[in-house]
DNA sequence: TATTGTTATACTCTATAACTATA
DNA sequence: TATAGTTATAGAGTATAACAATA
C-alpha cells in the first residue's frame, strides 16, 4: 500500500476528525446517560423501551433479535423495567410459553419525556448553526455513516473466514 | 419558549440528524469493541492503555483521576490487564504505598498495533470524502463539540441546583 | 422436536466503604 | 492525619448452557 508525503497531513487530519467524532460519542454517552439515570433509567434499558415504543406489545424473543442481545439478558432488563414500573409482563393470547412486555402508564409517561429530552438535546446541538454548515454537516455525517457501514460488514466478512486465528495472551 | 411554525421543519432535521450521529456512535462503538476483541482488550482496559501510552509509568491514583473512575475500578483493570500480559506492576522509587503500572513489551507491541487500527479507521471513514466536504464536516463537528460540552455544563449546574428534587420510582 | 423464557454460572465494569501499609 | 492500594460488598450488563413448559 503505497504512501505518498502529501498524504501524510491528510492522515494526521483524519485521525483527528475521528478523535472528535470519538470525543462527541463519548460526552454524548455521559450526558445521556446522565439524563437517564433522572429518569431512573439506564442506557440499556432505555434501549428495550425504545424498541417496545416502534413495536408495541412484543414478545422477549422478539426484542432480543431487534435489540441484537441474548434472550437471557432480556429477562434482566424486562425484571429491572417492571420492578421499576415501567412495564409489565402480559399473557400471550394464543401462546402459553410467551409473554407479552407492555408499558405501564408510567412507562409511556416515561418514553414521552425521553422524547421532549431527545428533540431538546437536538436543538442544543444544532440550532447555532447556520443553514449551510448544517446541510454540510449532516451531509458528511452521512457519507460516514455509509463508511462506517462498510467497513462493519469487512470485519464481519474477515471474522468468518479468519475464526480459526490464535487469539493473543487470552 | 414560544414557536414558529417554520421551526417544525427545523425540528425534525435537527432530531434525525443527531438520530445519524448516535448512528455513528453506537456502530463506532461496536466495531470497536470487536476490533479491541481481537487483540484480547475489552474498551475500559484499552482507555487504561491509552493513558498510560500519554503518561509513562504512573501510580493507579493517577490513572483513576486522568480516566475519571473510581481507585478501585483502576485496581481491577490493573488486575485484568497484567494477568493477560499487556501491563506490569513497579515498585515506586521514592513512595512505597503507591506502584507504577508500565507496559510490558507485548504491552507496546499493541498500542502500536492500536494505533494502526486507528488509522486504518480514519482512513476507511474520511479518503473517500472530496476535501470540501470533509473540511466542512470538521467544522461542524467542531461546533457540536461546543455545543456538548456546554450542555454538559449546564446540566452539571442543574444538578448542582436541583440534587434534592425527589427521583422517580427507583 | 422446536421454541419461550427461566435458572445456573461466569466475566467485565462500575461504585462506596472499610481496612492495611505507608507518608 | 492523609494517601495508595486492596478487600468486601453490591448492582448492571453481557454471555452460554441446561432446563421446564408449551407448541
Amino acid at each position: 500500500m503505497m504512501m505518498y508525503h502529501h498524504d501524510m497531513n491528510r492522515d494526521q487530519l483524519r485521525r483527528s476528525a475521528l478523535d472528535q467524532v470519538l470525543e462527541v460519542a463519548l460526552l454524548l454517552n455521559d450526558d445521556m446517560a446522565h439524563s437517564l439515570g433522572q429518569l431512573g433509567l439506564t442506557p440499556s434499558r432505555t434501549h428495550l423501551l425504545w424498541e417496545l415504543r416502534s413495536s408495541g406489545p412484543t414478545t422477549q424473543q422478539a426484542l432480543a433479535r431487534a435489540m441484537g442481545v441474548s434472550p437471557r439478558n432480556v429477562t434482566g432488563l424486562v425484571d429491572g423495567l417492571a420492578a421499576t414500573g415501567f412495564v409489565s409482563r402480559q399473557e400471550h393470547p394464543t401462546d402459553r410459553r410467551a409473554t407479552l412486555v407492555t408499558f405501564t402508564a408510567h412507562g409511556e409517561a416515561t418514553v414521552r419525556a425521553l422524547e421532549r429530552d431527545h428533540q431538546h438535546l437536538a436543538r442544543q446541538l444544532f440550532s447555532g448553526m447556520s443553514d449551510d454548515r448544517f446541510e454540510c454537516f449532516t451531509a458528511g455525517l452521512q457519507e460516514v455513516l455509509v463508511s462506517l457501514h462498510r467497513a462493519v460488514a469487512e470485519h464481519e466478512q474477515q471474522n468468518a473466514a479468519v475464526s480459526k486465528t490464535p487469539r493473543p495472551a487470552t
